[in-house]
Order: structure tokens, then C-alpha cells, then sequence
DNA sequence: ACCTGAACACCGTTCAAGT
DNA sequence: ACCTGAACACCGTTCAAGT
């Protein structure tokens, strides 16, 4: 009767909108009502198989922190995107969350605050990391591929006198999970660039404190 | 019978897990079935519910790209907020949404591609933008205030030899929607300042094309 | 300590039938 | 063209009762 590892199995096969506890309960050959015994709701349920999906992650110990920081954000995106439904666990819990989820969640702070940082920076760039993260796997529970963008774009283009939104022809990007690996380390690449510069204004202010 | 406003203000005033087919024709006085002829289904109710909801979102014609794109995803950021369903509706649509979401869409990725950035980029850029929009408003689909992180911190801290995730503890930001909202303008800033230094990248690769 | 059946209070959607 | 009632196929959760 082990519920957790059941309806992460379920939840592998059949996706999201198919593990209900009743659909749980009938894979284990009993009623809905039992698993209520194991766990306290279906949002606990989600929350230990969350846990147990970031098991996998860890971190890398050497390099420097913007390439472990990287590499870790990488990595979190990796054991997520097979189960993207997930992060409305992470979104929904707040706090209250399983012991390696936080685990990864502590070595990711700790990264940014190696930047250099000022210490009142450092929570924000954490969340606008973990904002990317989330978001880029919540872009993926529901588009298993999804090609609808080529239609839209023949629609746009048959509606004569030109396309009605011509930046979003031209520049829309495809779709396709290896297109959003990629898309998130390109993401995760600017914004870390992007801190690296604000180390570099602080870090001028502070030599030079007089000079503005 | 004007089904798009009624299913606002429900979702104003009670929120999304209200908002459910049969309460909002409760609400209109009939019974769920009657929806249907106005409505194909909840999704598209939604979708234009959402679309309804930017079209107050302009774009600033003068200024620079960088503050103009700041200044419209802050305006995004500012119409969703009270919504925060509503970017369900964006990840699950991809492509089938309507006017008005597009128009801003368009724009969006017309100011990331004034930036400079090589046409392959832009595409990728504006994808973190959104997502990092999407993001930041789905994190308050959940969270009215929630004040859930002191507890978090107490618990770390009555349980001696030290808190067990001392870079969370450290440094963990406060709730609170100016927050939010603070959080979200420093997660753009620092994005697009990025994007400015890869602009420079290519820039100085291009202007000395045999110094490499 | 663990499991059961039955019930409560919901969902979205369809469809024949009405006016 | 618009609305109705009844039904279908689901949900999560509770709770007295069993062993």
C-alpha cells in the first residue's frame, strides 16, 4: 500500500487530470476512502511525490557560483519537466514543504548569495530565479509538443493585407521540449548576466563612494 | 444575459474556485445548461474574460525600449494581479486567444526586438519575459497576503543546533503584494539589463569580426 | 492499526424537449 | 433564436462501522 510510490506511477502513465484519489484508490484495489488513512489529502499526496522528484537534484560542489547556479536551476528543470503539475504544488504550499524541496531551495539562495549580492538583493533574485523555473515548467503541463503555433501563423497570414500581429509571426519561436531546455537556460544565462552587472554597480558605489 | 461580465464580477468578488459554470448561472437566474448557448465551454469563458482584462493595458509610444518594455509588463503584471487565474487560460490556450491578449503579445515581443537582439534571440527573450509575468502572477493565485513564512522561520529556529536551512532563513523575502510587485519590476530589471549585455556581446563580435 | 460502504456536496457538459 | 430539466460521468472528503 505504498500510496506515494502508486500515485507517482499514475501519475507518469496517465498525466495529471487522470490521478484522482478514486482513480488512485482502483489502481490499489480498494476505495477512495482508504487513503485517506496514508495521507491526509490529495494536496499532501502531491506534496511527498514533489519531494521525492527533487531527490535527484543535486548540487554541484565545485565551480564557480554562477555555473553551479546555473547547473542546479538546470538540473531542477530536468526532474520536473516530466511531472510539470508539480510546481502548483510549490506554488500552493508556500512553506510547508517536504525536506529536499527545501533542501534545494536553501543551495539555491546560498548560490545567489555568492554572487555578491547585497544581502536585501539576494531574496529577490532567488524568486525571480524560482519564478523562471516555475513558469517554465507550468508552460509544459498542458502543451505535450503543441503545434498550434503554425496554424495561427497560416491563419495570420491569410487574412490579407498583411499579418495582423507581425512582430509575433516573425519572431515566435517553435515549440518541442529540447526548444524549451534550451529556452530556459537562455533565460537563466540573461538573468544571471544580469546580476553579475548589479554585483559590478555596487561594487563601484562602494569603491568610489564619494565620487557620485 | 451577458455572460462575460456576470463571470468577472464572480470572479471578483469570490474568486476562481467559485466561479464554476453552475454558480455563475445561479447567479444569472438559470441553470447551467443555458451557458452553453452563449459560451462553448469554461475555457472560453475565460479566455475572454482574460482578453477583456488587457484591454486596458496600453503600450507608452515615446521612450526608450527598455523602459517602454519595463513599463508594459508592470502595466501586464498590474491588470492580471487582481486575476491571477487568468494565466492558466494563457499557458493552456498557446495560441488561440484573443485580440486583445495578442495585441499586447505583439507588442511585447516589437520592443525586445528594438533591443538589437539577433532575430534568433528575440524570440527567446520575449518567452522569458511572459514567463517570468506568467510566473509572477500565478505565484499569487494562492498566496492573499500569506503570512505563512514566519511560522517557517520560528519552526527552523526552536530546532536547536541551528536553523536546518540557514540561506532561507537569512535571506527569505516577506509577502505582501507591493512585494509582489517590487519583486517583479527587480526580476525585469535585472533580465533586461542582460539582454542590453548580450546586445554588447554581439556588438563588439561583429564591429571586430577577425580579432577572435 | 488498518480498511470498508455509503453518503455529502460538489464539478463540466450534453441533449432532447420546449417556446 | 433562446432557454429548460434531467441526466451522465465525474470529483475530494467524511464518518460511522467493521476487523
Amino acid at each position: 500500500m505504498d500510496v506515494i510510490r502508486a500515485g507517482t506511477r499514475l501519475l507518469d502513465t496517465e498525466g495529471v487530470e487522470k490521478l484522482s484519489m478514486r482513480k488512485l484508490a482502483n489502481t490499489l484495489g480498494t476505495g477512495s476512502s482508504t487513503l485517506y488513512w496514508h495521507v491526509r489529502d490529495k494536496d499532501e499526496l502531491l506534496l511527498l511525490i514533489l519531494d521525492e522528484t527533487l531527490r535527484e537534484v543535486t548540487v554541484p560542489a565545485a565551480g564557480t557560483w554562477d555555473v553551479r547556479l546555473l547547473e542546479t536551476l538546470v538540473r531542477c528543470h530536468e526532474a520536473l519537466l516530466p511531472r510539470p503539475a508539480l510546481v502548483d504544488v510549490l506554488w500552493r504550499a508556500a512553506w510547508e514543504l517536504g525536506p529536499e524541496t527545501l533542501r534545494v531551495a536553501d543551495a539555491l539562495t546560498g548560490l545567489v548569495a555568492e554572487s555578491g549580492l547585497p544581502d536585501d538583493e539576494v531574496g529577490d533574485s532567488y524568486m525571480a530565479l524560482i519564478t523562471l523555473l516555475f513558469g517554465f515548467v507550468a508552460g509544459e503541463r498542458t502543451s505535450p509538443g503543441n503545434p498550434r503555433y503554425s496554424e495561427a501563423r497560416a491563419e495570420g497570414e491569410t487574412a490579407g493585407s498583411g499579418p495582423p500581429y507581425p512582430n509575433l509571426m516573425r519572431y515566435a519561436p517553435g515549440a518541442g521540449v529540447e526548444t524549451m531546455a534550451r529556452q530556459f537556460r537562455y533565460a537563466v544565462e540573461r538573468f544571471i548576466t544580469g546580476i553579475k552587472l548589479r554585483v559590478a554597480e555596487h561594487e563601484r558605489a562602494a569603491d568610489a563612494p564619494r565620487s557620485s
